[in-house]
DNA sequence: TGCAGTGTTGCTTC
DNA sequence: CGAAGCAACACTGC
């Protein structure tokens, strides 16, 4: 689900919504194996009455601070998503929050409790103010950790730089497309060159650009590559300005969809008309994943 | 009914 | 070393 954008829009509604508050319990888990360190017992012991000081974004990475110089860091993968909720009376039972095999129960809830998309609760953190911090995810992909400060480092050596701040300028652009022999879609995907681009916004990336997904990395003319450095940049932008992608299941921290959807050009319309030049929009594989391009505007 | 496809990543293999 | 394949998991849609 979640690339740059979407993890940006989780973040910032964190910021807003939990800075601040204290952490009073892990009160329902039903996949273990989603908290990968340390071990779930030290876990649970661990994250309790700790304070909230602050939210980031590392390329895909959610990165919780807390007091006692502790990270809470979370990586979505596929299909992983918060949802912030008011711990509402209907859904406590005993000091424990309802839920069943994942799904909330109740006869009241509320409508983003009865999203389907929300049904696959694994986790939830009681927070204080009277908060609820639940987190969903199908597939069971994300990533949940308990780390000390000294983590940061270690996820920066195996990410290549953000793409949005000044510093990545068209300069380190150039460099990073210069040490690059694959396909231009594989290389933007690659978070050891770039970090957050995922395959949504590859595919748009490359449409703004007007260069084809498979054309290697060595084969861009200076304009091209010039061209795919400013659709970078404009294409997440907008992204972040439309609170990302709500292809199918993102939600931000409210339960509420983003709008960038309406601002795709290539992915997922398959077969489609090519809102650029009327033809039609066509479908590859590239890298195990499925590309979206436009033969005509794309060369 | 069955199988390809899904927004991620990291490990294995050549 | 790099590139490609596949697995982790569970559900949807053709």
């Amino acid at each position: 689900m979640p690339e740059l954008p979407e993890v940006q829009t989780v973040v910032d509604g964190l910021n807003k919504k939990i800075k601040g508050k204290t952490i009073l319990s892990l009160c329902y888990c039903d996949a273990k194996k989603l908290i990968r360190e340390p071990s779930f017992g030290k876990f649970e012991k661990e994250i309790k009455n700790r304070k909230i000081e602050k939210v980031e974004r590392r390329a895909k990475n959610i990165l919780i601070f807390l007091s006692g110089e502790k990270i809470l860091a979370i990586h979505l993968k596929m299909t992983g998503h918060f949802i912030l909720i008011k711990n509402e009376k209907s859904l406590q039972y005993g000091g424990q929050v309802k839920i069943k095999n994942g799904k909330w129960i109740g006869e009241d809830l509320s409508e983003e409790l009865r999203d389907p998309k929300n049904q696959f609760i694994r986790l939830v953190f009681e927070l204080s103010g009277g908060l609820i911090l639940a987190y969903s995810d199908l597939r069971k992909f994300g990533e949940i950790r308990l780390v000390n400060h000294s983590y940061l480092s270690s996820i920066d050596s195996k990410l290549g730089p953000e793409p949005l701040p000044q510093k990545f300028d068209l300069n380190l652009f150039r460099d990073i497309i210069g040490a690059s022999k694959g396909k231009i879609k594989a290389v933007l995907l690659d978070q050891k060159r770039i970090s957050g681009i995922g395959n949504i916004y590859a595919d748009e990336i490359l449409f703004e650009a007007g260069v084809r997904p498979q054309r290697p990395a060595n084969s861009l003319s200076k304009k091209e590559i010039e061209r795919i450095f400013y659709a970078i940049k404009n294409v997440l932008k907008r992204a972040i300005d439309n609170r990302g992608t709500s292809d199918s299941d993102f939600r931000d921290v409210e339960g509420k969809r983003g709008n960038n959807q309406n601002s795709l050009f290539v992915y997922r319309r398959t077969g489609k008309e090519c809102f650029k030049c009327g033809g039609k929009v066509k479908r590859i594989k590239i890298s195990q994943r499925g590309t979206h391009y436009c033969e005509n505007c794309q060369k």
